[in-house]
DNA sequence: CTGCCAGTTCAAGTGAACTTGAGGTCAAGG
DNA sequence: CCTTGACCTCAAGTTCACTTGAACTGGCAG
């Protein structure tokens, strides 16, 4: 199996062709020729898809992860830049930490209110001081909307 | 002191007056009156923005939130959607926490290239496989835009 | 009294990461 | 040969959470 088109590609990463395009158009991935109208790819595509989608769910942003290839296409990555991410993520964790540990004491608080467990309010305040990382939706669940 | 106005809330809050008049559209906080075009604002609206800090902080969309208080105003926190959010955080957490393994190895790994590294390639399909939470920037960072 | 400046409204813009739609092309199967 | 269906391009639309700009208003210092 030399090449294989968008479709495959599509089917093997779970990425659909869509985005496929997109990241083509972005630089983040190259087909390498094609039959009619239809791309081929390299079936290196398949690693490079699993890195981006690392990057992605590593926080980094796709023009970052961009920056990740060398010219010639082989990965260069930074290792003081995943280093740094690898802290960024730390300081994350922790917050969410905080979080999910404040929300599963609210879930359980006797308090009548929440606004009258101390606990509670504790929460509030890292919430409202400390600025926090937000982690938003899914990709899954933006999907939904 | 009774009532505060926009700039007071932005002071004390750190919320910008943008992004009050924005919330308070959205029905997330509500104006009290107004001293000539100013809005004044009820002092629990510091409250009432920590709780809509704490909320984003979970991962909460501010359409959540808004579901979150009652139409008299109070919190009318759902008890099980708290636990729920906080199993989808304690989720997040832990693939966060295998990405920053991950990274961090691959930060020191000694192999050539990455690709060449088994815990990289080992990182690489949890990250192509396990749907992910994409942790997303930072207000922050955001703002540096 | 008057001009300033910080507030106001409303519409539109931003940015990331895609998706969708309209209209077109082409290799292959009947 | 001709239809079909999957792919193509390009532009525009979508979502979220805001921000920005233009045009305007009005309390208060001088």
């Amino acid at each position: 199996m030399r090449d294989v088109d968008i479709a495959e590609v599509a089917e093997l990463s779970g990425v659909p062709a869509s985005t496929l395009r997109f990241y083509e158009e972005k630089g983040l991935i190259a087909s390498h020729g094609r039959r009619g109208l239809r791309r081929l790819f390299d079936p290196g595509v398949l690693d490079r898809l699993a890195l981006i989608a690392l990057g992605r769910a590593s926080g980094f942003s796709l023009d970052e992860i961009a920056r990740m290839f060398a010219p010639d296409g082989k990965p260069r990555i930074d290792r003081k830049m995943l280093s740094a991410k690898a802290d960024e993520l730390d300081r994350t964790i922790r917050r969410l930490n905080a979080m999910r540990d404040g929300l599963r004491h609210a879930a359980v608080c006797p308090a009548p209110s929440h606004m009258e467990c101390p606990t509670f309010r504790r929460l509030l305040r890292v919430a409202a001081a400390g600025k926090m990382e937000t982690p938003k939706t899914t990709k899954k669940s933006r999907r939904k909307l």
